[in-house]
DNA sequence: ATCCCGAGGG
DNA sequence: CCCTCTGGAT
C-alpha cells in the first residue's frame, strides 16, 4: 500500500493535469487500434508532434496490417526515420504486423499477454493501447517521466515498474489510467522536467513534498 | 554537448 | 544490472 499523503497528491496532481492537458487522442493521431499501436511504438524517445509529421506519409504508403507485414523494412525505415531508433521501431512494426496477420487475422489482440509477445511492445505501450484503443483499463503506462513523478511527490522509492505500477494504479482513478500517462509526460516534459525543474511555474506546487527546493 | 514519451539483449 | 539504438530539440 503507497503512502496515504502521497496518493492523495498523485490524486489531487492527476485531477490539475486533467483539465490542463487536452485527451490524448488530440495528441497521438491515429484511427485504429493498429494505428494507435505504430503512432505508440514510434512515441519512444520521441515527441507527439514529430510521430504526428510522419504517420500520415506512413499509413497512406502502408493503409493497413496486411501492408505492414508484406513491406520492405528499409522502405518503412526511411519513413520514420526522423522519429529516431528508426532501425528497431522498423524492424519490430514489420515484424509484429507479419505475427498479427499469421496469429491474428490483422487484428489488434485485446489482451495482456497477447500484447507483450509482440515485438517492439512492452507493458507501457500494451496499457496505452488496451486503455485508449479498446477501453480495457489495464493498468497505468509507467515511463521515465511517470516514475520520476512517483518517486518525487514520494508514492514510492522502488525501481521496481510492476510496483511502481500498482501503487499508482491504487491513487488514481481506473478510469484516468489510459490517459494518466500522457498528462503525466506533458507535465513532466514542460514542468517537472528531470533537471531544473521548473517550481515557479508549477501549476501543482502546493501539493509537492520538495516544492521548497526551489527552482534556481 | 547533452538529454530524451522504451524495448531488447548481454 | 548494464548497454545499445537514433534524430532532433535545446
Amino acid at each position: 500500500m503507497p503512502d496515504t499523503a502521497a496518493s492523495r497528491r498523485i490524486a489531487s496532481i492527476l485531477a490539475t493535469l486533467a483539465a490542463r492537458y487536452p485527451a490524448p487522442e488530440t495528441m497521438l493521431h491515429w484511427r485504429t487500434p493498429w494505428e494507435l499501436l505504430v503512432a505508440t511504438v514510434l512515441s519512444a524517445q520521441c515527441t507527439d508532434d514529430r510521430v504526428n509529421k510522419v504517420t500520415p506519409g506512413l499509413f497512406a504508403r502502408f493503409p493497413d496490417v496486411a501492408a505492414v507485414a508484406a513491406a520492405d523494412v528499409a522502405e518503412v525505415e526511411e519513413l520514420i526515420h526522423s522519429t529516431g531508433f528508426f532501425r528497431n521501431k522498423a524492424k519490430h512494426l514489420v515484424a509484429t504486423a507479419q505475427l498479427l496477420v499469421r496469429r491474428y487475422a490483422g487484428q489488434v489482440p485485446q489482451s495482456m499477454p497477447a500484447l507483450l509477445e509482440l515485438p517492439g511492445v512492452a507493458r507501457k505501450t500494451a496499457n496505452i493501447v488496451l486503455a485508449n484503443a479498446f477501453g480495457i483499463q489495464a493498468g497505468v503506462a509507467v515511463d521515465t517521466h511517470v516514475k520520476r513523478l512517483a518517486w518525487r511527490m514520494e508514492l514510492t522509492h522502488s525501481k521496481d515498474v510492476l510496483k511502481i505500477e500498482r501503487d499508482l494504479m491504487a491513487c488514481i482513478p481506473q478510469a484516468d489510467w489510459g490517459r494518466a500517462n500522457h498528462w503525466l509526460v506533458l507535465f513532466g516534459r514542460e514542468v517537472c522536467t528531470a533537471r531544473a525543474p521548473r517550481c515557479r511555474a508549477c501549476p501543482v506546487a502546493s501539493h509537492c513534498p520538495r516544492r521548497d527546493v526551489a527552482e534556481k
